[in-house]
Formats: structure tokens, sequence, C-alpha cells
RNA sequence: GGAAGCUUAGCUCAGCUGGGAGAGCGUCUGCCCUACAAGCAGAGGGUCAUAGGUUCGAGCCCUAUAGCUUCCACCA
């Protein structure tokens, strides 16, 4: 025991020594041990283009806590971490990159694009891996992965030929979500809807050879270049003699048919849409049923076309403005209205999605969904909280295909390939292709997949699908999946049904849901308001065990929380106190001390302490295996600081003085309690509990390799935990009277402590001579002490017999006081005991209780009566 | 339009299957007692949003109402 703890808990001196210390023994990696449980956990895989957030951070100490605990528990664990290639939001940087240089993507070509994208994920991949490492993330890192390495890929080209050879997969001109920027089709969840003001613009449409005119509004006037109907409802009155009519499109001179159909609300707006089949959902599906032609006037990047030579080349808003002054001039313009509305952008680059008419690659979500609901409403898989279940099924159930081509390069090529000369296609799971038909190479489709459709095969393609591998075997299904809330959508759902189509399985048992991150505001954390914080800073200023401990305490699954600096404060100050109670331990030990278990003869307070820790080890474990985390946390800090420092220490401080066999055993218990509680709390905190371990045991054994503590049955003393209790109900009584009488500590005084139980606080002499300021303890069966003054518990009264601060008006109100608390009591109590139903009807343990607690109460109560008697 | 969450001490939040309201920070009082002032000892502070209901018993369960937040849908 001849190390030494540093004078104040540094984090910043041992926190990377010990991660490196792990990294080196291998303690994180797992290999298939069929003797043990497995128990896996996939790290929801960060985007290489991404840095640590507080998200993150949140997410990766859950995950931690629990695989470090499963670890300890004697499980298999493993935590599979890996990166996700991030298609569209890489893509985006490093054609910004390029554009630095003057480049452009189709300038360079494909494949020195590929070059380049590849050189930027070695150079910035693996930063956000390091920050991870920072957080003392136990991943497996030998089993690192990527979402676009080999193995994956192989995985989504399996799973995207088996589903086209099934008919889950097809191809086909749509209207899809286009973003204008990232020049890439998007999916439903990759929309964001936003509220936008905006405005109505009514225009008037000239009936054809009539000089009846028909009022319609839009938000958007600069589509009605490609206007190919007007649309009223068939049962609206007011419009009945139009339909079948032909009106005059202004400014382009069109004629265009008016139509009737449902999807037109009779009473918004003036009850007539204009239909624009290539820019708008609602509208091209109006125009399928009634076989309208799709007119594009929008380049892919949202500017008119040629077609119109007067508005070519201005984007949507330019033309916008343009068209409404033509519309103006023409006299179509009636009257414009403000009005709110939402707007769809795109959740990489924020700019409004252009509905757009395209051919891709979807997946048909009937047939996958179905299964997805039944796993979760069969438990197969569970949601905690629960009630996110039902934002899974909502979405389920009102699913549509999925689009899963995008139009950029970064990502998994789509492995169908084209024949020019004859249009035939062919999807298959080989590089190349040749024509079945007139044996010509063919092309591949240019397009790449979604990147969310690589990650839906996450849990499954990192253990080595399409093989049927040892670790797929034995890993597989994961266990616990840890995420937010916001993304269930994109990914969640789409690993559950990928799983169950592709493995026949569901993914994990578990997902345990998170929420945000918050400022101290409750705002959202966010580039653009730069109110984020950087949890690589807070590690540096208080630790990341700190960090940790911060986030995983007083969080509740599922619910938002908010970052507060005095939170990590707290949390850094309660590391400061168990590093220096273990300071306290070693400086109190002797060179050549060695742990040899429990000695056999305990004191009271030793049994105590025992005692309570073993019902906290399985408290703690109850509230692990029920994900109550922040519960954890709760009793941890609870019992560290109350219990067992600003207890149990101070209790052995007389021993410690006094040497000797007593001494030896303090010493001991002290060893064991404090190595019984770096082990519960290390989950939690890796990083000191790793620290101190090493430091006490000197034995060259790692913390985060131990078992983890276990209830024992033979450690539960509740004779010794009741009885110590009364001492430190009478310390604290006294404390409490000293303190309402202004009395400091330095002035000591003798304790008459009068007591059914002479045997017991005689023995406690020392405690109060230590805690309560008491100069000696004289222990008796009765003492009449009218000149003193009186702490009372319903065990003992206590006699300070200071005369010149006795006030007896004082006191007596004080004792006054004192016995209405009590009286309130009696009476709660009594009522409750004389009410037939509660005893009818409450459980026997509870009734007992209750009845025990009144009898105190009133034990209480006679002494305080007595104390006044004499006093008077 | 549909759904979910939240409303508890001045602030930020816990409160597990219903059994006399908790923590951290802040406030007030007294303490450098050789582990810790990033600390110790004490104190004050709450009709648990409102109104009903179920129950022997409700912060917790049920119903309604109000306010805040979020998600989904997307009526041009």
């Amino acid at each position: 025991m001849a190390k030494e703890l540093a004078k104040n808990y540094a984090p910043e001196r041992f926190e990377d020594r010990i991660y490196a210390a792990w990294m080196e023994k291998g303690c994180f990696h797992a290999e298939i041990d069929r003797s043990k449980k497995p128990y896996t956990i996939v790290i929801p895989p960060p985007n290489i283009t991404g840095q640590l957030h507080m998200g993150h951070a949140l997410d990766e100490t859950l995950q931690d806590i629990l695989i470090r605990w499963k670890r300890m528990s004697g499980y298999c664990t493993l935590w599979l971490p890996g990166t996700d290639h991030a298609a569209i939001a890489t893509e985006a940087k490093i054609v910004a990159a390029m554009r630095e240089e003057g480049l452009t993507k189709e300038g360079i070509g494909r494949e020195a694009f590929m070059e380049r994208a590849w050189a930027w994920k070695k150079t910035y991949g693996g930063r956000i891996v390091e920050q991870l490492k920072k957080l003392g993330s136990s991943c497996d890192w030998q089993r690192e992965r990527f979402t676009l390495d080999e193995g994956c890929s192989r995985a989504v080209k399996d799973v995207f030929v088996r589903y086209y050879e099934k008919g889950l997969i097809y191809r086909g001109e749509r209207i899809i979500n286009w973003c204008p920027q990232c020049l890439t089709s998007l999916s439903d969840a990759e929309v964001n809807y936003e509220e936008q003001a905006g405005h109505f613009w009514h225009l008037r449409y000239q009936i054809k050879d009539s000089d009846e005119y028909i009022e319609l509004a839009t938000t958007r006037p600069e589509t009605l270049l490609g206007d190919t109907a007007v649309a009223v409802h068939p049962e609206d009155k007011r419009y009945q003699h139009l339909i079948g009519a032909t009106v005059i499109l202004p400014i382009v001179h069109r004629e265009i048919p008016v139509v009737a159909d449902e999807y037109v609300e009779m009473d918004f707006g003036t009850g007539v849409v204009k239909i624009t089949p290539a820019h708008d959902p609602n509208d091209f599906e109006v125009g399928r049923r009634h076989k309208l032609e799709i007119i594009n006037v929008m380049t892919e990047d949202a500017r008119i076309t040629d077609d119109h030579p007067k508005y070519a080349g201005m984007d949507r808003y330019e033309a916008r403005k343009a068209i409404v002054a033509d519309l103006e001039a023409e006299g179509a313009l009636v009257r414009i209205e403000e009005h709110t509305h939402n707007v769809g952008t795109c959740y990489r680059c924020g700019t409004t999605v252009e509905p757009r008419v395209s051919t891709q690659w979807f997946v048909k979500m009937q047939p996958l969904a179905g299964p997805a609901i039944e796993a979760v409403k069969q438990g197969k898989t569970k949601f905690v909280p629960e009630r996110f279940d039902k934002i899974y099924y909502h979405w389920l159930e009102n699913i549509r295909d999925w689009c899963i081509s995008r139009q950029i390069w970064w990502g998994h090529q789509i492995p169908a390939f084209y024949c020019d000369d004859c249009g035939e296609m062919v999807v298959t799971r080989e590089d190349t292709a040749v024509c079945p038909k007139c044996g010509k190479p063919m092309r591949q489709d240019p397009d790449t997949l979604d990147t969310w459709f690589s990650s839906a095969l996450w849990p499954f393609s990192t253990l080595g699908f399409p093989d049927q591998t040892e670790e797929l075997d034995y890993f597989y299904p994961t266990n616990t999946l840890v995420t937010g809330y916001d993304i269930i959508f994109f990914w969640v759902i789409r690993m559950m049904f990928s799983a169950l189509e592709n493995t026949g399985q569901v993914p994990f048992d578990t997902v345990l849901i998170h929420g945000l991150v918050r400022d101290a505001q409750g705002r959202k954390m966010s580039k653009s308001l730069g109110n984020g914080i950087d949890p690589l800073e807070v590690i540096r200023q208080y630790g990341a065990d700190a960090l940790r401990f911060m986030l995983a305490t007083g969080n509740a699954p599922g619910n938002d929380m908010r970052y507060i600096d005095a939170k990590v404060k707290a949390a850094r100050n309660f590391a400061n106190k168990l590093w220096n109670a273990s300071r306290f331990i070693l400086m109190n030990l002797p060179d050549d001390f060695r742990f040899e278990g429990l000695p056999e003869q305990l004191a009271m307070e030793d049994k105590w302490l025992i005692s309570r820790f073993n019902r906290l080890t399985k408290e703690v474990d109850d509230n692990l295996n029920a994900f109550e985390l922040g519960v954890a946390c709760t009793k941890l800090y609870d019992f560290i600081w109350d219990v067992f420092c600003d207890w149990y220490i101070e209790l052995t401080k007389p021993r410690i003085q006094a040497g000797g066999e007593s001494k030896a055993t303090a010493q001991a218990v002290l060893v064991w309690a404090m190595q019984g509680i770096l082990k519960l709390l290390h989950p939690f905190m890796p990083f000191i509990t790793e620290e101190i371990w090493q430091v006490l045991t000197a034995d060259g054994s790692m913390i985060m390799l131990q078992p983890y503590p276990v209830y024992d049955a033979k450690l539960n003393f509740a004779q010794e935990e009741a009885d110590l209790e009364k001492i430190i109900a009478a310390v604290r009584a006294v404390r409490n009277t000293r303190t309402e009488l202004n009395v400091p500590p330095s002035v000591k005084a003798k304790l008459y402590i009068e007591t059914a139980e002479e045997a017991l606080f005689a023995g406690a002499a020392p405690f109060f001579e230590k805690l309560a300021s008491a100069s000696s303890v004289e222990v008796g069966a009765k003492f009449d002490m009218p000149d003193a003054v009186g702490a009372v518990t319903d065990a003992a009264r206590i006699f300070i017999p200071m005369e010149q601060l006795v006030d007896k008006e004082k006191e007596l109100a004080r004792l006054a006081k004192e016995q209405e608390k009590v009286q309130k009591d009696i009476d709660f109590l009594s009522r409750k005991l004389n009410n037939a139903g509660f005893l009818a009807k409450a459980p026997e343990a509870l009734v007992q209780a209750e009845k025990e607690k009144l009898a105190k109460a009133q034990e209480k109560m006679d002494k305080i009566q007595q104390t006044i008697r004499s006093f008077s």
C-alpha cells in the first residue's frame, strides 16, 4: 500500500492513461465464449462528418454503463462500434471543399471523386472515434465497422438483390422529394416541415368562349406554367356547370380542362385548385386519376426550364415575383392574402424541398411493415419507455413506399445494370453485367442507396451477414439498442423490418430511448444558434466521469434534459468526495496492509454499513435491470456521500485514533466497503473507480474485470442497523439542539443520556464525543436535571447541562414546539390505525410498521412531557 | 386534423408495482473538527396545474379542463 493518491481529484492526470491501459490489456475485446451468456449492443454509428456533441455523449454513456455492468456481471459482452458514411452530408462536405479549389464533381468524374471521398474519410472519419474514447466507451475496437466497408457493402448488395428478386424493390417514375441544393431525391423521413409565412394569391382563369371566370387561390403561382387542369369537388353546387369545361391558363394561354375530384376541399379557399402534376404530390395523384399531362417546368436546381423563355433560368422565387407581376398586368390577379403554411425542407441543408417527378428505386413497404408491427405487439422487442411503441405503430401503419435511390456518388451504388442498346435491366450481386439479350456490356445504375438502407442492416451486417458466421450465431440478435427518439423513424423502424425480413429475427430485444440534451434555457442545441456545449471541453474542465455521471443522473428514459453547468459541477464534486474518502482510507492504512476479507468480529457500525451496502447492491441491480439508470445514480450518490462518508467514515475515526485491534477491523471494513463501492459505481464513473482501485488493491488487477457486487443474505444485519439508527438519531438531536441555541462546536459539554438501553448508549460514548461535541458521556436509567437543555428521541433523553446558556422560557417553548410535532404524528398514526378499512385491507407488514411508528412516537412524547415537567 | 409528453421547493429535475413529499443548486445560521471549503453541521422553503372520480389510502390510477413542449399528417 505504498502508493498514494494525489492530493486533489484531477481527472486529466489519469483518464487517458487508464483508457490506454484498458486498450493495451484488450479489456474491451469480446471473444465468443459459449460458457457465458452473450450481451450485445451495436453502437448507433455516428456520421464520419460528425463531431462529438452532447447527444452522442448521452447515448454513449448509457451504452457504456449497460455494457460495463453486464461485463462485470459475467456476460460475454460485445459493444460493437463503427461509423456511418452519411451519404448526403459527406458528399456535401467534399463538394464544398472541391469548390474551394475551383473543382466540381462532374469535372473530375466519378472515379476521382470517390478517391477524394475515401481520402476524406481516412482523414476525418476517425475523429469522432477518438472523441468517443475520451468518454471512456468500452467498445470492442477490434471489431470496428464502417457502413461502406467491404462486409457491409456485401450485405447491402445481397439484401438489395434479394428484395428485388422477391418483388420488394421496384423502379418507377413517381413524384418524390427533391433537394435542389443537394441535387438528390429524399425519402419522406428526410423532409422536415417548417411553418413559414407566405401568401395566398387569388387568381382568376377565364372560361373558354365565355365571359365567366373561375377564381382559385395558390401559394405557388410560379408552378402555373405546369398546370394541366383546374379541379373542383364533384358535389360542389357552385361549380357543377363548369365540370368538363375548358379554361384558359393566364400568361401561358394554354387551354386546360376543369376536372372533378374529391381531393378538393369545398370549404377551403374558393373550392377550386389548380393542378400541377409535376410539382405537387397531391396534384400528381389527381393527374393520374384524370390522365393529365405532366409538364415539368423546373430544372434540378429549381430554375425555370428553357421551355419558358421569358422566365428561363430564374430560380423559383424570382420566377414567382415575375409571374405575379405578369398576372397582375394581365388582370388575372384578384387579391393577395397573408397565409402561413408548412413547407418541406431538406433535413441536411434546410433548403425548401421541390416535389419532382423522376424515376427512382423504391422499397415496397406494405409486406415489410406487417411483421415489424407484429414483432413489437408480441413483445419480441420492447420499447423503454413503452409509450414509444405507439409512435412506432403509427408510423408503420401509415408508411408509404421508401424511396431509396439517391443522385449522389458517395454510397453503395445500386446493383442494377442497363443495356443501352435494348433497354434490358439486370439486378445482380456481380460487379459487372453483360446483357443477356444482346451480349453487350451493361452500364451500372449511377445512383447510390439511401444511407439509411445500409444502417438498417447494421445489427447483422456487422456480424458477418449474409454469411452464417459464428458471431452472428452467438451475438445476434443483439440485446439493447440505445438511441434518441428523434431517429426512431430513420433507423429503428428500418432495422426492425430489415432484420425480420433478412434474418427472420428481431434485431434487438429492447430499445432504450433517451431524449435530447438541450441548453440551459431548454432550447435545442444547434449550430445556427451557437448554443452547443462541446463535451470535450466539459471533459477537459471536469473530467469524463463527471460528465457521464451528470448525464446519467436524473435523466428518465425518453425525457429531454437540460445541460446545466452546475449539474456537472455537482458530479465533479461527487467524484472529489469519493477521491478524498479514498485518500482518508489510504492514509490510515499501514504500509504492509493486506486485505484478507471481512474480519470475524465486527462492530455494530460495521454491520450497519455492510447491511446497508448489501441492500444497495440489490437496489442498483434492480434499477439497472429496469433501465432506471438515473435512479441507480441517485442511490449511489446518496449512499456514498451520506451513508459512507458522512456517517461511517466519521464513526470509524474514534477507533482509528485509538489504534489496536478495533482499528484493524475498521481498516478492513473501510477497504471492503470502498472496494464494493468502486465496483458498484464503476459502470457510471469508470476512470476514477479504476484509478482508486489500482492504488487501493495494488495487485495489478483491473476493476472493470471484477465481478459486480451481488446481494448476499448473510450480510443482512437488521438488529445492528436498528441499534445504530438510535445512536444516529440521538447524535442528530444533540446537534440540532446545540445549533438552535447557537452553541459553537468548540464549546464542549458533558452529556447525560437517560435510556432504557444503557449498554447500547454507553458503548456509543466515543461517537457522541466525536460527532456531538460531548466532553464526556454519562449513561443512566434516570437523571433529574432541571438546569440542563434537553434533546429527546424515542429511545433516549439527553441532558446537556449548560447553566450559562439555559433560558427556561426559551427551552420550554422549544420543547412545546417539538411536542406539537410529535402530537401531529401520533394523531395521524392513530387515525390510520383506528380506521377499520385500513386494518382490513392494508398489507399486514404495513399495519405492523405503522404500529411500531406509533409506539415510537408515543415513547418520544412521554419523554418530552417528562422533560417539560422537570423543567417547569 | 391526429398523437404523445410535461405541469412537484426560488431554479433545474427525480419520485420504481398507490402506503405520511426528495435531490442538486440557490437562500439563512454556525463551523478551516488534520479525507474533502469541490467541505462539515443545522434551518427555512411545496393545497405535487385545476375540477371531479375510484380506493381504507392518490404526486402516482380514471375522466374532464387549462397552459407549455414535441412528433405525425399536410387543405392547394
